[in-house]
DNA sequence: GTACCTGCAAATCGTTTGCAGGAAA
DNA sequence: TTTCCTGCAAACGATTTGCAGGTAC
C-alpha cells in the first residue's frame, strides 16, 4: 500500500484528538485519513460506502462508531456539520480560512460543489454585525441546475 | 369565531391550487390558513400542534396530509423548504420580494428568526452568475447565540 | 357516482443508544 | 488489568406510503 501524504488538517485533527485524550482507534484513524481527501461535504452513509468499498480506504467502518467518531470531531471543531441536501446532516474537515467555502447543490442530481467568494465574504461578515444575534458561523448555499445537468436537458431535445 | 383577512399569499396560493386541478379539501384549507399566519419557517410537526392546539385553528389534520400538502405547495412554488435546526424540513409561504428574508439559528436555544439585508441580496446575484449552476434560490443562515440566550448567560453570573 | 382527499397504521430511512466483546495504554 | 473503543442490534424520530373510507364535484 502506498504511503500518503496528509494535509495539514489530518496532522491538526491527530494532535488535537490526542491531546483530548482519546485513544488511537483503528475506526478513528480511518475516519480521519478519508476526511482528508474530501473536498466537500460527505454525509455519514456516504463515508460508510467509501470505506467499504474504496480500494485505498484503510479499513471498514460500522455507522455507529461513524456518528459517534464524527460527533467527537465536531466538538473539537476538526469538522463542521452541515444541513444540505435531503434533510441528512454532512460532515466536512474544518480547514482554514484559505478553504472556506460555501456551497451550491444541484435540485436534479444533488451534486454537492463548493464556491468561494471573497466580495460574499466581506458582505456577510458586514451583516453578521448588524442583526440580533452573536454569530458564530455562517453558511450561504444557491440551489439551482448544475451545468451536466443543463447540457442533458439539451442533449435530450 | 372571527373572521381573519387573509393576506395576498394565501389569495394567490388558493387560486394556484384551484388553477391546478385541486378540490377544496378541509385539510388543504386549514393548511393554508395557518401558514398564512406564520412570519417564519415552521415544521410539520410544529404545524401539527398548533393545528391541534389553537383555539383559532380550524380543525386538525393528520401528519401524512401535512406532508402531503406541503410537498403540493411546494412543487407550485407557494412553499419554500429548507433545512434549518435539527436535520428537519421546515416550511414557509413563498412571498414576493418584499417578504424575502434569510435566517438566523440560535445554536444554544433553537430559536429560528428571519433577518433581510439589500446589499447581502445584491452581492448574491451578482455571486449566482460568476458560479457552475443555474442558480433559481439561494439561502443564508447565520448561527450563533440570540441575544435572549446571551443575557441568561449574563444573568447566571 | 366517480375521482380525488384524508386519516390511520405500517414501512422507511437517517441517526442515536445500550450493551458486550476487543483493543490501547 | 483497566478503561476506552467499536460493532451489532435495537430504539427513535421524522418522513413517506398503502389502503380503506369519506368528500367535493
Amino acid at each position: 500500500m502506498v504511503e500518503s501524504k496528509h494535509t495539514e488538517w489530518y496532522d491538526r485533527a491527530s494532535r488535537a484528538l490526542q491531546d483530548a485524550g482519546y485513544r488511537r482507534g483503528g475506526a478513528r484513524h480511518a475516519l480521519l485519513e478519508l476526511l482528508d481527501t474530501q473536498a466537500c461535504a460527505c454525509s455519514a452513509i456516504e463515508i460508510e460506502e467509501t470505506l467499504r468499498h474504496r480500494s485505498h480506504a484503510t479499513r471498514t467502518v460500522s455507522r455507529a462508531s461513524i456518528y459517534r467518531i464524527l460527533a467527537e470531531l465536531e466538538a473539537l471543531s476538526l469538522v463542521t456539520k452541515l444541513e444540505v441536501g435531503q434533510a441528512t446532516w454532512r460532515f466536512e474537515a474544518t480547514r482554514g480560512g484559505k478553504h472556506h467555502h460555501h456551497h451550491l447543490v444541484c435540485d436534479r442530481c444533488g451534486r454537492l460543489m463548493p464556491f468561494a467568494d471573497e466580495a460574499l465574504e466581506r458582505e456577510l461578515v458586514r451583516v453578521s454585525t448588524r442583526v440580533p444575534l452573536a454569530v458564530a458561523e455562517h453558511e450561504v448555499i444557491l440551489r439551482g441546475a448544475c451545468e451536466r445537468c443543463t447540457d442533458d436537458a439539451y442533449k435530450s431535445f
